[in-house]
DNA sequence: GGGTCTGGTTACCGCAACGAAACCGGCAGT
DNA sequence: ACTGCCGGTTTCGTTGCGGTAACCAGACCC
């Protein structure tokens, strides 16, 4: 068992604070998702992400490019292309987003009957987004 | 092993969508690393988390606790108080967070050269956050 | 010359998160 | 009566993520 030294999250120069949850950014754990069998072109990813724009998958798609998450390669072919693929960085990810998921599995049940009951007993008041 | 199904992120009206990453808000993690330890009172919050304001807080407490993650006590003594601590759902956050920082631990000095070696590389042009 | 496909960019905008600062009500101390 | 602490709420303003719609350049097809 290593004992791994956690981050400080509570340094505020911690890059931790910039970084982990862009991870839980809109659209960034779902486009790994979509990554994950292999790469993938700009219009075969605009599928999938139903309510994505094209504007924010090129945003998303340039941010993660730029974290090293994933490549952008061109092919000058016939009609051009563009493929996107996962960075060995950007696949270690899926372990955490897939712990992100079991526990969404797991505990979305009890998080929905909390939120039910919460907002069942103060039907009028309160007002969290 | 229990093959577990994992929630469709891709399904619009999935709750996955809208939950997973309220975790991933600027502070929630943090609160809950907080709390770890047992109970801490709105002011004891206040200390560690340097940067939050009362109105952040008490809105990130709020909707935690609709949440079903914390509980929050009065206490009518003298002088009052009030105390928050982990509810179970709250607490089995505490291995997804881990989880986060094992691979910010693990992977972070890839991603900062990443982005360093992409915005030294087009100097000028790109402004992406 | 006109339409279409691909992979975008540009301009504009709304909303929710975030934040700074002031205020507040109850009670204790002095 | 005045001051301060606790746990907030109120007001106002800023920032930035995400979204809509329009446009664009290259190449191919007709």
């Amino acid at each position: 068992m290593t004992t791994e030294l956690k981050p400080d999250m509570f340094a505020p120069e911690c890059p931790t604070r910039q970084v982990p949850m862009r991870i839980g950014d809109k659209w960034t754990a779902m486009i790994v998702l979509c990554l994950e069998d292999g790469p993938r072109r700009f219009g075969e990813l605009l599928v999938p992400l139903s309510a994505i724009t094209k504007k924010v998958l090129a945003e998303t798609l340039r941010a993660m490019e730029r974290d090293g998450l994933v490549t952008r390669t061109e092919f000058p072919a016939n009609p051009p292309h563009v493929e996107y693929a996962l960075t060995p960085l950007g696949r270690s990810l899926l372990t955490l987003i897939d712990a992100a998921r079991d526990w969404c599995a797991e505990h979305l049940p009890e998080l929905t009957e909390a939120r039910r009951a919460y907002t069942s007993s103060f039907s009028a008041a309160s007002k969290i987004s």
